[in-house]
DNA sequence: CGCGGAGTTGATGATCTTCAAACATGGTGG
DNA sequence: CCACCATGTTTGAAGATCATCAACTCCGCG
């Protein structure tokens, strides 16, 4: 693995992390193969991560193996700070992932100079349970169409909205995200490729051109 | 409506929110009558509610109706304290239900002299969020019989494991805590019945005595 | 007593899952 | 550079689960 150390200096190349301690902490930079495991589910939550690049998902699995994602990280996220000493998730890369990865307690305490802000730990938080709760609605209340056109709108939000919508996730990951199976994933974005509402882009089909955002938002909006 | 006005005292009667604050900060008992509305989704985040007696539901609706429960709020319970500035929310009492409520701004004051501690908005928020998780995973991943099993053991511990487990809630609002429909749930319960899981107390369907708590958390853990 | 809300139960059908097969893709090694 | 293999994706068919529609029962209350 590749591990590079340095001191973060007062202009962050890659923003939050280390802009939340207000610089001046020392953090350093890990690659992760993909499918390799950043952290454990009930591991003691020693560091903090943010994505430099690539991707990551936190999940939690069933006895019998079943998992669910509750969210994907993407460049810029952070994610594994806990209030708690340890992680209640399973995190690990979805893809060949740099991160910037930092000692909680670091944090925590640079954190507490600025408590109240939009940078604070509880704004952190906060902005998880907001995810959560939007997210168990779609979970408990909507059927497959509504699912999937809700998950393409919120990667197209969260990747600015960018002409081609590079889903870095494969269709497992997005059904166990969802909450259905992955062959329903795939014919749904079939039935929305029909509908002209998406096209792929390219070879690949995990890039995707969403040709009318107002119809999926109708779609997401009610059955 | 009955109002009744009163400064908390050094040893609170119903607990945790005058005790967070430490005392000294005055609060209100207030009376719902079941179905009244406490405060609505999107509007100004002023009070914070503690039920003293009854309980209380928390939930998003989506355009075409369909309810969301997020949680039920029983006897101690806080809730509609907010980050931000407006409720996320629609809350409403289930049944019959007195709350104190006191201004969000003199406990937020309140608890800065406790920041780190249990009692923290932090604390708070991320109780909130693991419940949350934990429930994104049933409603994605677990089938009807697992739901309505998880269902009673979170009601039995978070009413102390009685004897007799008396639902506040009706069928519909179990039904749309665990995102099926409501007949799905009474016929669960039946089934639960038959197996000889529990069964039911008095003439009313809102007794419960669970008679194989263990059976229960099989069924909760793996279909 | 009768009315209304809540709950149960049955029948039917839609949606989604599961099983299975075919196809595409991307990487690897000859 | 191409063949080959593992992995990922699509598509089809069958079946399970759950939702919906509907009828009926039970309980509480005037």
């Amino acid at each position: 693995m590749l591990v590079r150390t340095s001191a973060v200096c007062a202009r962050p190349p890659a923003g939050m992390l280390s802009a939340l301690a207000g610089g001046q902490i020392f953090s350093s930079e890990f690659r992760y193969r993909r499918g390799e495991e950043v952290f454990g589910e009930g591991e003691e939550a020693q560091y903090v991560y943010q994505i430099l690049s690539g991707a990551a998902r936190t999940y939690k699995l069933l006895p019998d193996g079943c998992r669910q994602i509750n969210s994907f990280h993407l460049s810029g996220d952070m994610f594994g700070l806990e209030n708690g000493a340890s992680h209640r998730f399973t995190a690990d890369a979805v893809v060949e992932t740099n991160v910037s990865i930092m000692k909680r307690v670091s944090l925590l305490d640079a954190m507490t100079r600025y408590r109240t802000g939009p940078g604070s730990l509880l704004s952190l938080v906060t902005r998880n349970l907001v995810h959560a709760e939007t997210h168990m609605l779609l979970l408990g209340r909507k059927t497959a169409l509504e699912k999937v056109a809700a998950f393409l709108l919120e990667m197209d939000e969260r990747l600015t909205h960018p002409a081609v919508l590079t889903l870095p996730m494969s269709r497992r990951d997005i059904a166990d995200y969802l909450g259905v199976a992955l062959e329903t994933v795939s014919r749904t974005l079939s039935i929305l490729k029909d509908e002209g509402l998406l096209q792929f882009y390219g070879p690949t089909q995990r890039r995707v051109v969403l040709l009318d955002r107002e119809g999926l938002a109708r779609l997401e909006a009610q059955g």
